[in-house]
DNA sequence: GCTGTAACCTACAGGATTGTCAATAGCGAG
DNA sequence: CTCGCTATTGACAATCCTGTAGGTTACAGC
């Protein structure tokens, strides 16, 4: 409300400080407000700088949001080859929830699916793949198509799980009747853990 | 393009009917171009009206969509119950996903929530706990909070994996390097379907 | 110091969208 | 047939947001 008196020495940051400090704004107006909330005078007032700055390091708000998203799925992609095999399933879930969750990644990608900005074919990581194959050289067996599908099948629902129970979960929980949303989710995603581990294809 | 020669001659419906086609429009907008394309210009013209008619019927724009999530709500809540216990789950996730997928309740959903539109406290509907309430009544047995906790776990699983389905399940299809998404998804229902079976709390 | 680069700013243009208002015109009721 | 209600409309107002233009200033290299 005030002017800062008369005017605010400026601050000079480096090109790609600023990229940060602008994509951090962002993500958090994502997550807070939604998908709508990114607008560029906010953001920017958020990092104490002008619109038109974000505009010089993104060239438009369509390549903030891309920078955005590219940021988000390399650092699930790291996080979760990174996290492979470090524990019980139980125990990855939790790991993973806060690149899923807590990051915002699931909203991030859920705005850019139902905005129709992510298309199928724009999806080429092949993480769930890698993942996988992962999953089955620890094994050390011999690839086997059925037992193949089946772990692609498992990544999948809890994959599917994980998204939901950030972006729908507390509803859910709501809907079931119950109340304490937080306790709720963890006993759930334990329970799945141990459904998923009880029917091991081939022993744990 | 071409101008309708002159003015077009007034179309009158009833109050109902011209709710029922401006909703109809405006789904159909929201499934195709993702949340951000419901715009009343657009919808209006979709209908062959214009757009302050749409005002006129649903007062704002927030009332458009609050009248097309209540819609769909009400919808998928007839659609679970009415078609509860019809056969087996394989059978039933098949008959569920119209509402949930086609109908474009996910996306809907995913959009609420996103959006800030829907929060927890809003949610009244109890469908969840109906839907365990409906299974183990159905089963005659007494009710036994581990088994009661087991069903709600099992409907929440299946809600996640279906509304995600509908979301993000091409994208994780590509992920896994697999190709034909429709027989995909057909299958990990399929799969999903056994899984909660053979491991039912209480045999089939 | 001097200078050039680029990070940064103020001011403004342009476009799109929601919402208002007064007037028009179907259609049922009497 | 006339009347009245209301669905419908065109024109306009108000707002909001992205993007542009041109000037300014911090800092690094020489």
């Amino acid at each position: 409300m005030s002017k800062p008196s008369a005017s605010a020495p400026r601050k000079r940051r480096s090109a790609a400080e600023a990229r940060r400090e602008i994509l951090d704004a962002a993500q958090a107006r994502l997550e807070r407000g939604g998908p709508e909330a990114v607008r560029l005078q906010e953001v920017a007032a958020d990092v104490g700088i002008s619109h038109p700055t974000v505009l010089h390091h993104f060239g438009s708000r369509d390549g903030l949001l891309e920078a955005l998203s590219r940021r988000a799925v390399e650092g699930l992609t790291e996080d979760l080859l990174g996290k492979l095999r470090t524990g019980d399933l139980s125990t990855m879930f939790e790991r993973v929830e806060h690149t899923f969750g807590d990051a915002g990644f699931a909203r991030l990608l859920a705005w850019n699916v139902l905005s129709g900005r992510t298309r199928p074919d724009d999806v080429k990581d092949q993480l769930i793949k890698r993942l996988a194959e992962s999953e089955l050289a620890h094994d050390g067996q011999v690839p086997d198509d059925a037992q193949y599908r089946e772990i692609l099948f498992r990544i999948r629902l809890s994959a599917l799980a994980l998204f939901g129970e950030v972006l729908i979960g507390p509803l859910l929980t709501r809907s079931a009747g119950q109340s304490d949303e937080v306790e709720v989710h963890r006993e759930f995603v334990h329970w799945l853990a141990s459904l998923l581990s009880d029917t091991a294809p081939h022993g744990h």
